[in-house]
DNA sequence: TAGATAGTTAAGCAATTGCTTAAATCTCTG
DNA sequence: CAGAGATTTAAGCAATTGCTTAACTATCTA
């Protein structure tokens, strides 16, 4: 039941390259899906797939224009894996550190 | 071919809920399987293999301890989430600087 | 109004995931 | 050495994923 479906989890929802290029690429500014799907060899269908799983993590929002539909980045989710990663950084840092004293050390006893 | 498996990416690794509560408990420090799985209600085989795909995607070490094995967190790779997710705070920092103008602008029209 | 354009929905499929139980494996202890 | 303890391996299963092709829907344009 409480298996989280790659939709509305952020987590899932980067967890595909593809999905995150497509985010990657919507740094660049709002973009409709055709466009958005040039550099990936991949039916359009599979992108509208992608995108429909990124608008329900809420990472991305649609809106008609015409027979377009433009979609637009929407970063706020991903405060979530920030802080949840910036966790981490004490303990890689503290990996850098013990390593750089390693490094250190051993060149003292090179001398 | 190239869909990545849970093994070996990070992304994929730590999109399971369960295995970032595991890496969670890890901060606290090296731990065996069975005190690791102790608030999952799951089989320990379920937990077992949670740790070989953190393994394989680098983030846990495993030593053993006589008939034990314990887990340690290795947290470097979690910098390429760090990095990636990096991108994209300027971003959410317009949008919090977007809204935060516009209760700013309320609130002067309040007056 | 007939087509072309942009995109989604639907149906289906192979691969992968996350779990389970049962059977190893390895190591410590009496 | 026999058994208990800690963990993994194996096999199997239902659900989910990531894709495809074919058929739709909506909108613009000649």
């Amino acid at each position: 039941m409480s298996r989280p479906t790659a939709s509305a989890d952020v987590f899932q929802a980067i967890a595909d390259p593809t999905r995150r290029a497509i985010l990657d690429r919507l740094r660049a500014g709002e973009q409709p899906v055709k466009q958005l799907a040039e550099p990936f060899e991949m039916s359009l269908p599979a992108i509208s797939q992608h995108l429909q799983i990124l608008c329900s993590a809420g990472l991305v929002s649609q809106q008609k224009a015409g027979r377009q539909r433009l979609y637009r980045l929407n970063p706020v989710p991903l405060q979530q894996v920030s802080q949840w990663v910036a966790y981490y950084e004490p303990f890689w840092q503290q990996k850098l550190d013990a390593l750089s004293a390693y490094l250190e050390e051993n060149h003292e006893s090179d001398r």
